[in-house]
DNA sequence: CGGAAAGTTGAGTGGGATCAAGCCGCGTGG
DNA sequence: CCACGCGGCTTGATCCCACTCAACTTTCCG
């Protein structure tokens, strides 16, 4: 890096879908600034499938984002059982829970092959204290974090959870260019139960009954959307919390 | 306030309890530093029992730190139903899942007489960026949210999700300096069981069974907590996620 | 007072968990 | 090559907890 010569086409591509970069806009950063800000983030480490990323416990000292891959957010109990918190997708950026306490409360695990830009937000901080938009997008993201958090709260019908999770999923992969109508599932059944608070079979079920329905076509971890409008009204009691 | 003198005091109580002034510790904040925060930060506001202090989709500008008394967040969907997503107490800083959109995503009603400090966010952040302790807090604060937000997410059963409430209620109050033992519950039933995702009706039943087996001593809202150390083991499920 | 909202109590119901059995895909080793 | 084992997934039978509905009491406020 440094001084070395970066062909623009593989600049472009790590800018795209970077939250960060996006404050690189015209008149966002001045020249300095710009060049502090790619030495915060360092280029993207690819990971594993099973790979833990971060350990719950593990001192905070790096914000990621997420460019390509899965990551599946879980803590366990004392009896050892996991509970998955979330899914991360590229964009997401990764980490921000660990500011308060220092450390990270929750495992972080690639389902697949995961590139990661880690960026280290002692100096990143420092950054947005010269550069207001950089700062502003940060408290943002933040602030986004919070609400998301409390989207999954509310107690509803399986089904209905279970349709939010799918158009969630659906509209997380259009973000990303791919089809928001037949795309993989990178997580197993067991993972979806745990988020949703169900059980393996109750997922089962429900994939059964919805394509019996004609709400989806499912194969494995192939899946195709098939009545979206149905899906959507079934999950909007999730979705309006 | 400007040039008017302030009892000490009067300054003091003020400081107490604020995350904000806790960052004027000595060498935190210069004397100028400290001085635009004060300006940052509204003298404290009444509120009446009933009166909302925010609406859902209200546009985002001011932060607050509440100083006394309790809120209720809570959203509504498209059919009327009031779903309760969490309760302040004083100490909280409020409104900070309002930066990302620029608006309010839920309703913050008092419940009781409240005292509300208003923080001006674009001004605060403006210090923030010449104050790294200022920023540093702000982060955490932020972070702390993401973090007690994904706390309700689990879907555990009643009776533990009910104990971890009682708990939750005991240890905020004791933070307030009051007994964390016995103290007034500054919410009704519904509210608690909208928060728990439950009914009104279990929630009675659960008051009833607790008292039945020695946990607690309940009357309208005057709650005392008796068997602390039951409660917590059945509530420990719920708070290690 | 009186009316409404909050809270309690009881009886019955249903949705998702639990338990149990079997299936399928896959890697491993004889 | 097949036998075997293992984990993920599916399917069926049963159970239990919290919801629902209904009636009643209490509290709150006008």
């Amino acid at each position: 890096m440094g001084n070395t010569h970066q062909h623009p086409a593989e600049e472009l591509s790590l800018c795209s879908g970077c939250p960060f970069r996006e404050s690189c806009l015209p008149g966002y950063l001045s020249g300095d600034n710009r060049r502090d800000l790619e030495s915060c983030i360092d280029r993207p480490t690819p990971v594993h499938a099973g790979t833990h990323v971060v350990r719950q416990g593990q001192a905070f000292q790096y914000i990621g984002v997420l460019r390509l891959g899965t990551l599946k957010s879980y803590s366990v109990d004392r009896d050892g059982r996991e509970q998955t918190l979330g899914f991360h997708m590229p964009g997401d950026v990764i980490g921000l829970s660990a500011i308060d306490e220092g450390k990270h409360p929750t495992n972080l695990v690639a389902l697949d092959t995961v590139m990661i830009c880690r960026v280290s937000f002692s100096k990143i901080s420092e950054l947005a204290a010269r550069a207001p938009k950089l700062q502003s997008q940060l408290f943002k993201l933040l602030s986004r974090d919070i609400g998301s958090a409390s989207k999954n709260s509310g107690n509803h019908a399986a089904d209905e959870r279970f349709a939010a999770f799918l158009l969630g999923m659906a509209n997380r992969f259009a973000l990303q260019g791919f089809s928001a109508r037949r795309w993989q599932l990178s997580m197993s059944r067991m993972d979806i139960a745990s988020y949703l608070c169900l059980t393996p079979e109750t997922i089962s079920r429900l994939f059964k009954r919805f394509q019996k329905e004609g709400l989806l076509a499912v194969e494995g971890r192939d899946v195709e959307l098939k009545g979206r409008d149905r899906l959507e009204e079934l999950a909007s009691p999730v979705l309006n919390h």
